[in-house]
DNA sequence: AAACAAGCCAACCGCCCTCAT
DNA sequence: GATGAGGGCGGTTGGCTTGTT
């Protein structure tokens, strides 16, 4: 296949993006949100095509991502999930907050797969150098610990962030059951300095620790023993995140946070009335816009867009009110046990500032909805 | 200081999927 | 069902930076 065809309609810039550039696709997104990307050039006056604009948002431009050289915690969380999911990058990068499949990519091209051999490791099967070589002396395929790379694999599972029933997925299930990935848990929830949702991570091996809170989030603990059939977390709720406040000037203007309301959408997990009143529904958040974004996110429901019309509406709500977005996954827990949910990603919801003064503001205005 | 090698990483390419028509 | 546009993903490239000789 060849080129793209939004790039052959007009002569437009390839390379690297210019400083005048970023500020162009920053702003127009900040303001409107992306929409439709292959029009997202021209209404922001670029020379470039959708994709290329879609790609430097995702990978430099967007506020949650947390830049910086990769923590040994990061390398060694990389590995495994390398080891479970394969070259699957993107959801390699959806297990790490901040992180984006191209970053962890190059890390791992450049970096992790020396580091790999080094320590006499096969960087594909993840097994003993030496098992390797025998296998290959003796012309017979090494078995798998993860699927062969996509343009082997049965289309299905190319993209698939949640395989259907299959071997690939019980391995996956199970080696997610010793990451106990608990995000968010407890009614007090915290505020971190990092970009991103907020990971909890208990590893069963001694020598990995958990990987550093993201930067910019915050947990938006649901008990569902005050609620139990929700719409949006209760004003009252909404009250105690005055905790998440953070002094002044730590965070960027537009990327204030916390979050004030959530209502999980039809297909979230898991449904109510399958809960007991002592179970709780758990995440982490990151908020993006610093204003009412009309178009954020394409499948945003009618009653975010009226909460955040309402929100909007309000006197001097006008630079709070916004969409922020789950970035990471969410899960619950119930009874003993947690539960984890990969396809949980990128849900919209509207969101407010965190600004100590505005929290009862913004809880009054939920009061009114 | 210059030349070269190696490493890093932003961005592109090509393929595939989804969805609207 | 066929087609095309838009978008997502993994593989790859090429230019810049850093290290070495």
């Amino acid at each position: 296949m060849g080129r793209h065809s939004c790039c052959y309609k007009q002569k437009l810039r390839k390379g690297l993006w210019s400083p005048e550039e970023d500020e162009k696709l920053l702003r127009y997104i900040t303001q409107f949100g992306h929409g439709c990307w292959s029009s997202v050039p021209k209404q922001a006056g670029l020379q470039r095509c959708g994709k290329s604009c879609r790609l430097r948002w995702i990978n430099y431009l967007r506020p949650d991502l947390k830049r910086g050289t990769f923590s040994q915690e990061e390398e060694d969380l990389i590995v495994e999930l390398h080891a479970i999911l394969g070259n699957r990058w993107s959801q390699i990068a959806a297990r790490m907050p901040g992180r984006t499949d191209n970053e962890i990519k190059n890390l791992w091209n450049s970096c992790l797969k020396k580091k790999l051999r080094q320590r006499g490791i096969d960087p594909v099967t993840h097994k003993p150098l030496s098992e390797v070589e025998t296998c290959d002396e003796k012309d017979s395929p090494s078995p798998q610990p993860h699927p062969p790379p996509a343009k082997s694999q049965p289309q299905d599972h190319k993209r698939s962030s949640s395989p259907s029933s299959s071997s690939y997925e019980d391995n996956l299930k199970s080696s997610m059951s010793g990451l106990e990935i608990d995000i968010g848990i407890g009614t007090g929830g915290s505020l971190s300095e990092q970009t991103g949702p907020s990971y909890s991570h208990s590893y069963h091996h001694d020598h990995v620790q958990p990987p550093p809170p993201p930067k910019f989030s915050a947990h938006f603990p649901y008990d569902y023993s005050s609620n139990p059939a929700p719409n949006w977390v209760s004003p009252q709720t909404a009250k105690s995140y005055g905790e998440f406040d953070t002094a002044p000037g730590i965070l960027p203007p537009l990327f204030h946070q916390t979050t004030l309301g959530y209502r999980p959408g039809a297909s979230t997990v898991p449904p109510p009335e399958s809960l007991s009143s002592t179970d709780q529904v758990n995440g982490s958040c990151s908020f993006f816009g610093g204003t009412f974004q009309d178009g954020w996110n394409q499948n945003h429901n009618p009653l975010m867009m009226a909460t955040a019309s309402a929100m909007q509406q309000q006197q001097g709500m006008h630079e709070l009110a916004g969409f922020g977005s789950i970035t990471g996954d969410i899960g619950w827990i119930q009874g003993q046990q947690n539960h984890y949910h990969p396809k949980q990603q990128q849900r919209t919801f509207p969101s407010s500032g965190a600004c100590s003064k505005d929290i009862h503001r913004l809880a009054a205005v939920f009061g009114h909805l």
